[in-house]
DNA sequence: AACATATTTTATAATAATTATCATATGGTA
DNA sequence: TACCATATGATAATTATTATAAAATATGTT
């Protein structure tokens, strides 16, 4: 984790930005709510709870450095609201999500997955990729089990 | 483009809605602008120029009982707006999008190109897809030869 | 350490997109 | 024609995000 940090300040510090406070204490949050998908409003109240000083307007511009620095990437996934997700350290591509029509649960797939579809539209579109993004919308395996108790006590 | 109408007319028939002018005024900018992906305001501007008296609330309103139908999806490419697609008729699922970063030029893949990983994240994730979203982002072929022009003359 | 300079933050105002409200209008039907 | 549900238009309200400007903080130099 601390590691995790001195190398996300070394990132800024080679595009010549400071890590502030302000920022390392909504780098943390994100960092602690990994597998969740917040938004701009969320990181703020979470890191309030620390830092009650900070003011939204530093969160919005901290996410937007750390989407600029690929730090993070911001997605959205059709409600409104613009969600920050840490990309995997390392990682190429940003990673896919499976969105769940019944319970709204979003969970992370890691793996690529698109390389061989990525091959294809470099070639037949002419179509020089830079990033993508990848979102399924059905209905997660937790809700399917719950579908299956319901139709079982039917 | 008519029998399109008329089978739009349908489906808002059998799901109890009538095809009212205004709406059909929007369904028909839609089809004029199957091309381009435009911002509700965008459709908004163009109903306007044929049928001035219709509001801005008639319009998200019909968009929004179109994407309800599936006739339209309601997309976004992270600048604030969501746009509106039509759905090929009879297609299973919503086509893919090419946005690039240096004009910003959206151009469409009607391919599917995504049943072989939909498989694999069915079996290994036990997730039901129902539809997805998939963009590329990076550089249109218009300007890889823009950016070699360019660097001839340089 | 003191100063000049650039960067960052805070609080707040402004903007932009979208949704809610409500009185009026419309269309089909008994 | 009169009724009733539905749809519309104008506008207000809400929500998310961005811009502004003054104050604070950090950095580099002498």
């Amino acid at each position: 984790m601390e590691t995790r940090i001195e190398r996300i300040k070394k990132q800024l510090h080679s595009a010549s930005y400071k890590l502030t406070p302000q920022r390392e204490a909504t780098v943390r949050v994100l960092l602690e709510n990994e597998e969740d998908h917040l938004s701009a409003e969320d990181v703020y109240l979470l890191v309030k709870e620390k830092s009650p000083e900070i003011g939204l307007a530093t969160v919005y511009r901290t996410l937007e450095l750390l989407t600029e620095l690929k730090i993070v990437d911001k997605i959205n996934f059709g409600d409104g609201v613009s969600r920050y997700d840490l990309r995997q350290e390392g990682a190429a591509h940003f990673h896919h999500h499976l969105v769940c029509i019944e319970c709204g649960a979003v969970d992370e797939i890691q793996e690529d997955l698109l390389e061989d579809v990525e091959s294809v539209v470099e070639r037949k579109w002419n179509f020089k990729i830079k990033d993508h993004r990848l979102t399924f919308h059905g209905i997660c395996y937790r809700c399917q089990d719950k579908d299956k108790e319901v139709e079982k006590v039917d």
